[in-house]
DNA sequence: CCGATTTCAGGATCACTGATATCT
DNA sequence: CAGATATCAGTGGTCCTGAAATCG
């Protein structure tokens, strides 16, 4: 059981990060799957429950997928009768999308799941390094939407 | 400065590290992309110097580019003279890839602007948080030829 | 025949660019 | 006019599957 890596790239921080992301996104998407829905879903669906009806606009300021690429999202989760697109009336550029009681169903559905994927993810850790590393990785990406 | 995004986002181990990730991404493949390489060039180039010649599902082994994808790599860094792929006479299936003087001036190159890549992204943190984040990222990805 | 190696073709997700039509 | 919104088309990297040709 030789380890193959090179040292240079067993010392990489950057390295470690994506393999430890990788491997996170795949078991979360995994999951996920179990319902009919991947990451973005759950962020559109979670931020429409915690902030209200909004704008698409909104939506990529939040959970931070592309304006491009939210349309794709939403109507998929349209399709499947969790939100609702409909024009706003007094800016007709804008569509509002809100969740539906199919949508909230959903929601909870996936935040079970959700969290035994960050379970099974963070499994090897106790809990005060699940925390420390939490911490480390915020600031990290502090200043950034984190 | 209100942050917008939601609770059950914020939280999320998952999400932590993807963002992370990304940034640590972005910030080397810019750095890289200075030499006109990206990172599976630099793993290939770094594999190739510490463990010499070796046969392309060797280096897909140390390095973790998939099988599939180590033929574009390799043929990359050949057009470019860092590496010379040759026949293995005793073993006609494999090619032998070799790194070339060019290829080690390269992975210099390349070790510099990685080594400001990795301060950049870790800049945040002290020493002790560096090593307690790589720390706690090998015991997460432990097992995982990591 | 089985297994390993290289190679190619292609899918899926994601980050990102750019253009367009519409509206404020 | 400038600026914002939604939408669509498309690029490129990465991860991954499957299949073919060659060879041990």
């Amino acid at each position: 059981m030789i380890d193959e890596t090179p040292e240079r790239l067993r010392s990489l921080h950057s390295r470690l990060l994506g393999l430890a992301a990788m491997h996170s996104d795949r078991v979360v998407n995994e999951a996920l799957a179990g319902a009919g829905a991947r990451k973005w879903h759950y962020a559109v669906l979670a931020t429409l429950a915690e902030f209200g009806a909004a704008s698409q606009a909104q939506l990529s300021d939040r959970t931070g997928i592309y304006r491009s690429d939210i349309v794709a999202v939403v109507n998929e989760l349209a399709a499947a009768g969790q939100v609702e697109r409909s024009p706003n009336p007094g800016d007709r550029r804008q569509n509002i999308i809100t969740i539906t009681t199919t949508g909230r169903r959903q929601l909870s559905r996936l935040d079970r799941l959700l969290r035994a994927a960050q379970d099974e993810v963070l499994e090897p850790l106790t809990r005060p390094e699940r925390d420390e590393l939490g911490r480390l990785l915020r600031k990290l990406v502090s200043g950034r939407s984190a």
